[in-house]
DNA sequence: CTCTCATTTTGACACTGTCAAGATTGATTG
DNA sequence: CAATCAATCTTGACAGTGTCAAAATGAGAG
């Protein structure tokens, strides 16, 4: 399908219709097989046309990235707005990874992967939304550890290890290392004792 | 630096010496860098004389993961015949994961990274050899777990756990969305208390 | 010496990102 | 209304990529 409908010239938003579609794109087929030239037949628009609004391709793919960390702190506000226990709130939070992760799995790569965060290729404003939300995510899990949810000493440690162990976990699968996806979520659900405090 | 002497024709043993032209590439440039031209160029012969030898870039690149996990599978041979009690067997098989890991950060990506994995690009050689050294990791967990040196009640869930957190850890440094590549040990460090058996 | 065939090269094609220069058009002036 | 302007989009071009088909090369067998 086409996404234009105007005439040639003018086209009004396109820098918005070019970030949906490749976005479209990335997840149809993943980062690999985005080129700027398929692009912009999809939109119907000429080649270069996607360059008065990015100035390259790394630049089209940070923006594509920063929506979906805006995607995902829309996420993050709503589990801590909702009013579960906080054990459970953790949980939650766990899950809510793997199934991002698994649901948007070629965003996913796009966001924590090599494409954009290897060699600084990484967007000034990209970097600052990213870290942001690393941020956020590090205080979260601090946080439930002081409130005792968690095991653990140093709270930014536990936390980095929590991450590591997610996007670990998503990235096996992701990649292909391993294939039914479906099984992403009891792996790591038969971590969450790992890092749920002992209660005794 | 060349790597050919002979004349032209007949290079002798062109296979070798474009695989480890092309590791070397990769070591240095990431594998994104790598093409077949350039390998042509540094080993002194045409653009395409690979093709004899390999079926595509692809190939190429599945023997060269294949190598790395022949060199992984040697480290834990080592490991396995080393006089340690288990327990610190352990430790030394989570630190060398990540050393091995940190250390060939480009090698490593290769190995099991969505390059290869990814729709099925993994050739039947490389499937072999890497589904052996999975099982024989996923083996290995097992028994420590068997022997009561670390956690968890199911052997290959626990296994599966611990490979995705020391694969997380290891990426969110080779992608670059963390930075100071020396700080990895120290996280899987912390992460040790999580797997080991509480032993009181 | 000639023949054969594994090995290597040359030519060609489609595809990629990106730059420089030109074409188009809606809006803004006079 | 007409002319100009600036934003927007297109065309042409270039270097780079992987890969196929056909030609060239040379080492060893007969």
């Amino acid at each position: 399908m086409t996404l234009k409908d105007n005439s040639n010239y003018h086209h009004g938003n396109l820098r918005q219709t070019l970030l949906t579609a490749a976005t479209e794109m990335i997840a149809e087929n993943g980062v690999e097989s985005l080129s700027l030239r398929k692009l912009a037949d999809k939109v119907g628009v000429s080649r270069t046309a996607a360059y008065h609004y990015f100035q390259d391709k790394n630049d089209l793919l940070c923006a594509i990235a920063a929506n979906g960390f805006g995607c995902w702190q829309a996420s993050l506000n709503e589990l801590k707005s909702n009013l579960l226990p906080e054990r459970d709130k953790f949980e939650q939070y766990i899950l809510g990874y793997i199934a991002f992760a698994t649901n948007n799995p070629e965003e996913y790569e796009l966001m924590f992967g090599r494409t954009i965060w290897k060699q600084a290729n990484c967007t000034v404003e990209l970097k600052q939304i990213s870290h942001t939300i690393f941020q956020y995510q590090v205080d979260m899990i601090a946080q439930w550890q002081t409130l005792g949810v968690i095991n653990g000493d140093n709270p930014l440690r536990i936390a980095q290890v929590i991450w590591g162990t997610l996007h670990g976990i998503a990235k096996l699968f992701i990649d292909g290392v391993y294939n039914d996806v479906a099984r992403a979520e009891e792996i790591v659900i038969s971590a969450l004792p790992m890092f749920l405090a002992d209660d005794d």
